[in-house]
DNA sequence: GCAAAAGTGTTAGCTTTACACCCATGG
DNA sequence: CCATGGGTGTAAAGCTAACACTTTTGC
């Protein structure tokens, strides 16, 4: 813990955070990248990313920054893990803490503004090499997300109000990349006793779904 | 990400490390605190914490920091979470990364320097009230030391190079807090196939137990 | 009415837990 | 020789994974 006698000593760094931001959209996994309009890495794509502010914590500062980047405000962000590499970022010294968010990308327009000249989904298994040591941050994020997904269920946003049990496959299959036993995973969920029926169906789809919501 | 062209909007942060360095003991599990011998919080117990180093990663830094209080050496530090609340220092606004240790005490014969009057192991249940916000920290570091060894089994330092089974087993105990069958244990943990007996003995203790190493 | 999706139970395999006796060694 | 700890296997329970047919609805 830094002490208040030994601030002259003090070493002041950069400090940045970068958001590996994951949504769902057409039944699959995507993650949002912007391109750099400015050197270094000029048109690379990369996370969006910046600087803690003054007076905000780093999960504060990096929906400021997010917004600033892309018009995305106010999502939930998970801690990933903090880089300082001293030559992760080739002009300056910065330390870097990756957060990750999970999102709804329909809920959230994207702009691109500030150093950004792009900003585009990517679905997951597209992901282009990436600027900095973003590719690891990248990986790093999604094997969090991953991990954390399959302890608790937390859906953050991704779910409306009222969805079925097919939709809630649909997301963790897309999440997780990998498929399972319709039966087996409608018995696993009703057994946490998170969700409640509603009575309702859905309508506009074949087979007549029950809908469910998250419990309080 | 931090880009050169912003970099007057930057804003600096004193970056500071702090380190839950848990032992093994005794049998027990103990944590490694330090007294404070200066404002704020005089005598008061914390974690060993410093600032970061400009030419250092934080890994590097935190060790840094821990010879410096503690006589501790190049230990394998594993990130547990950033702080970034505006007012957890009460003078002065400090991001802080926590870090877990386990090492084995009497590899390592601790010296109060610097700012500390006094360095002690703890047994885990006896830890007094913590200065600035670590007890957060500490039941994190817990918490993320747990989790570790119940996935992988990362003992570090913490055993000789030829160790009986029972010798395994009670560091798992002592560390996860809650004992275990013997059998199971032992089965388990072959199982893995990370272990591979040496065909010696261990003399000195009754029942003539077989010394394992871990396999390269 | 037919194609597509929803709903539903049972069984086998696997993993985890519980549990007791004999043997080796040190003192 | 005796007290202490080391070594070993099996059975029950719980959990996970595999699997097919009927019902509902949209088109």
């Amino acid at each position: 813990m830094f002490t208040s006698t030994v601030s002259s000593s003090s070493y002041e760094c950069t400090i940045t955070v970068d958001c590996a931001i994951f949504g769902f959209q057409e039944n699959e996994l995507k993650l949002l990248l912007v391109k750099r309009s400015i050197e270094p890495f000029k048109d690379n794509w990369l996370l969006p990313g910046g600087i803690m502010s003054e007076g905000l914590t780093l999960e504060e500062s990096v929906n400021k920054v997010l917004f600033g980047l892309t018009g995305i405000n106010g999502v939930h962000q998970e801690q990933v893990k903090c880089y300082s590499a001293v030559n992760r970022h080739p002009v300056k010294r910065v330390v870097t803490l990756c957060f990750y968010a999970l999102i709804k990308p329909e809920n959230h327009p994207v702009i691109a503004k500030n150093y950004v000249s792009e900003v585009r989904w990517f679905p997951i298994n597209t992901i282009p090499k990436l600027a900095f040591d973003h590719d690891q941050l990248v990986a790093d994020a999604l094997a969090t997300l991953k991990e954390n997904l399959k302890q608790n269920l937390i859906f953050g946003e991704l779910l409306p109000e009222k969805f079925t049990l097919k939709e809630l496959q649909d997301l963790h299959e897309g999440i997780m990349e990998e498929p399972v036993d319709r039966r087996n995973f409608r018995k696993r969920i009703l057994q946490m006793n998170m969700l409640e029926a509603t009575g309702e169906i859905k309508k506009g789809v074949k087979g007549g779904p029950e809908l469910y919501k998250i419990k309080k």
